[in-house]
DNA sequence: GACGCAATCAACCAGTCGGTTGACAAAGAC
DNA sequence: GTCTTTGTCAACCGACTGGTTGATTGCGTC
């Protein structure tokens, strides 16, 4: 188990009320019983989608009194940019050449060869 | 079904083979066997992998001959950098905020008012 | 047409996921 | 102490996932 860090983040992130619930977080801390306010769920559903935040390190726990207020790591946010800002700009990159290669190619060249 | 685009992306992505197979179709377009190659699964597996990121719109096919080569399409990668951008800025901004906050507090007002 | 290669479809299997309900723990409030 | 609030742990359930093997399709070669 204990999958690496990209993918825990990127997993956690896949589901549409931990989505959301970042959004939320981004605004304001807040407890699991205001966070789970607005979902038509259990509490213990909204407390496992915050473990799977805290464990891809998208949020922290604190104590006061009995109440876990959740706050937002935004850290980690870093990680993903990176690995998705690497990709994207070598693709564009790639494209780009593609389009000089096209642009420097002789007449006489064919660029596709035609079928049969 | 159907779940919305960027859950289907950030799924996408969580998984670590469909990442390796990303960066490596952002050095150049492959077909489904040379993609295969250095993992240690089925070429169905991988026939798999690609229908979910093609699924998420990260990957495009075409025809040549019996061949399905495929293609990395960039585009999609601003959707999640948008989202993710949104909440760090949004994060980062509060955090900012809250230094403001205990910068400008008179020395008289108890930030926290101690247990007991 | 028969063969071979590239790739997909189909059925199956074990494990994970998101949800449930029920019992429990921890910290105030009375 | 007893009650209430806040939240977690544990067991269970149906659906989805990533993998397998076997059969099949599509296209070029001989």
């Amino acid at each position: 188990m204990a999958a690496d860090a990209l993918s825990q983040v990127f997993s956690a992130l896949a589901d549409p009320t931990r989505r959301d619930m970042v959004a939320r977080l981004a605004v304001a801390d807040a407890t699991v019983n205001e966070l789970a306010e607005p979902y038509d769920v259990s509490l213990q559903a909204v407390s496992k989608h915050l473990k799977v935040l805290q464990g891809a390190g998208l949020v922290s726990r604190s104590r006061q009194a009995q109440r876990r207020p959740v706050h937002l790591e935004a850290e980690v946010f870093d990680l993903m940019t990176k690995w998705i800002e690497r990709y994207r700009l070598q693709a564009e990159e790639r494209y780009r050449r593609l389009d000089d290669v096209l642009a420097s190619m002789p007449d006489d060249v064919e660029p596709t060869p035609p079928p049969r």
